[in-house]
DNA sequence: AAGCAATAGTTAGTAAAACAACTGTTTCAG
DNA sequence: CTGAAACAGTTGTTTTACTAACTATTGCTT
């Protein structure tokens, strides 16, 4: 048999373990009072590492759509954690990026998210990584053939 | 090393996994003309293989919360594919459950669903999926604590 | 240079997700 | 039996997701 019994499961699997996580980190971002979504700190977690880059390239980097994008932009910007600047060369683009405010927001959230991100490993090592890693991407791969 | 050197990973894989196949899923269902989003879908196949249970039975199935699901039911009922009963017993609760047309549709359905799950699998062994279902179920777990 | 396709972003509409606050019903304890 | 707690479901609000349709700009092509 190359096939598990009840193909439903891997689909649940993974949606309900994602569910989880994000229901957990947004629950500690509640209680912490970081007034956060857990979509907005993984914005806000690509800005820091990627300053200056376009709102289309954030949405690659996010698996998001354009327009969701501009949305949640609009909200980080009235929260004033974001700021969009005119480019020079093509008036089509933003270049997007933190205020300090926003660059204090995400040293404030960073230690929980790392946090958070250590306990849900827990003991799984090295070895369980590779594994994870590959079954996932073969999953991925076999959906973008 | 117990950990991966970058614990973001873990968290970014499972999410764009979750997203891919989603997208696959919804544009399968819009191609063939199905009328029906992922959602819907695993609402059904919940009623299909449990005829008759409560709301907040099926809320526990498919991890939503009760208001997502009084609201996805409403939309499903007005579509014409599921129904509420009272019962008895417990005027609180209802009964929820395919009609004909959603009994119809599920088998409609079905086989693409099917086809989409065995292509999303691969050649991912049975190996594959004990790694896969150890792993999950240790992440999840470590978030219940 | 003019016309057209491609690109960046926005707007509008519907579906779904989470939370809080609410109505009505049942259960159980005093 | 009565009042409080627990339970089932609904309503309201905010955020995210996807599609489609739209504006404005850029680049290519002939």
């Amino acid at each position: 048999m190359t096939h598990p019994s009840d193909y439903r499961a891997y689909f649940f699997k993974i949606d309900t373990t994602i569910k989880k996580i994000r229901n957990v980190l947004q629950k500690q971002f509640n209680e912490a009072g970081f007034d956060l979504t857990v979509d907005q700190w993984v914005l806000i977690d690509h800005l820091y590492r990627n300053p200056g880059i376009s709102q289309n390239v954030l949405a690659d980097l996010t698996t998001k759509d354009a327009p969701t994008v501009t949305r949640m932009i609009d909200l980080l910007c009235k929260k004033g954690l974001t700021e969009r600047r005119m480019t020079e060369n093509d008036r089509r683009k933003f270049l997007v990026s933190l205020t300090p405010e926003g660059k204090m927001k995400y040293h404030e959230v960073l230690p929980t998210v790392v946090e958070i991100r250590r306990k849900g490993w827990g003991d799984l090592n090295e070895e369980d990584y590779q594994h994870f890693v590959r079954i996932m991407d073969s999953i991925y791969k076999n959906f973008s053939d």
